[in-house]
DNA sequence: AGCACTGTTTACAT
DNA sequence: TATGTAAACAGTGC
């Protein structure tokens, strides 16, 4: 489901929520969800802890703790449903946070593929898998020059799958890496090491704005995204490439073409991205 | 009915 | 080491 502005729209409707709540019980209702301890012994980890705010770091949701951080990962289908009332679970809510106050953050995942984790403060960044990350996208230090080097190191890996790589790119997902490309003009085939200096500036440009134009209408919903209030974001009405196959491309009128790539569909425009 | 597809990541094989 | 493929799971659409 969520890339990072589908993941930032979460963290800012979670954060006012969520927001010096103190945990009372939590129920998990699959283990699966939860990684690096049992169950009970995690719960009981988070039972009097309060919830200090809510941060984003790439796709992850960090909440932070009187002591520490709560790690999470929608991957796929992950979604967080804020209730202010008692509300029973449903078919796929994995876990129940009830608060102190009453109210309960609910966490429902289709494909149970999501991640819950606990980190102390010293080890949030030094280990996996925040310490996998680039540095944020919107970060000063991510230039032409630092990227386009890291690109250069690559042998045959395509562009689009080195950009989906989030050790190298932070943030972007299937949907935007090839809305990216495509306004970059590169073909998502394009061996990394061959984008000149100029060609990595323009795709980190562009990526930085597709980002920030995803994050500003609230993300795409293409089939089952929702923020947490269950509403839909709106950017999937601009997209260009994205699940646009046999569309005409708004450049030159062509058909939008679909492939596979790294096991991704890839939609790009055969005529605008040489 | 059965197969291919899905917004992610990573374990494993080569 | 780096890269490609399969797998985790459930649902949808052809």
């Amino acid at each position: 489901m969520p890339e990072l502005p589908e993941v930032e729209t979460v963290c800012r409707r979670l954060r006012p929520f969520v927001s010096g709540k103190t945990i009372q019980d939590v129920n998990v209702r699959d283990a699966k969800i939860i990684r690096g301890h049992e169950a009970d012994v995690w719960v009981q980890q988070l039972i009097g802890e309060t919830m200090v705010d809510v941060e984003r770091r790439g796709k992850f949701i960090l909440f932070k703790l009187t002591n520490g951080y709560l790690v999470s990962h929608l991957r796929m289908e992950g979604k967080f449903f804020p209730h202010s009332e008692a509300v029973d679970p449903v078919k796929h809510t994995h876990v129940v946070f009830t608060f102190t106050d009453g109210t309960s953050l609910h966490y429902n995942d289709v494909r149970k593929f999501g991640t819950m984790e606990l980190r102390t403060n010293d080890e949030l960044f030094v280990t996996p898998p925040l310490s996998l990350l680039a540095l944020e996208p919107f970060d000063p230090e991510v230039t032409a020059e630092t990227l386009h080097a890291r690109l250069n190191r690559m042998n045959v890996r395509a562009i689009k799958t080195a950009l989906l790589d989030q050790s190298i790119f932070v943030g972007l997902g299937n949907i935007y890496v090839d809305e990216t490309l495509f306004r970059a003009r590169i073909h998502p085939t394009r061996p990394a090491a061959s984008l000149s200096l100029t060609e990595v500036e323009t795709v980190r440009q562009e990526a930085v704005a597709v980002l920030l134009e995803a994050i500003e209408r609230g993300g795409s919903t293409i089939r089952s995204y929702t923020n947490p209030d269950g509403a839909a974001g709106t950017f999937q009405e601009t997209l260009y490439v994205y699940g646009q196959t046999g569309e005409p491309c708004h450049n030159c009128g062509r058909p939008i073409e679909k492939m596979k790539l790294g096991g991704r569909g890839t939609h790009y425009c055969p005529h605008c991205q040489q």
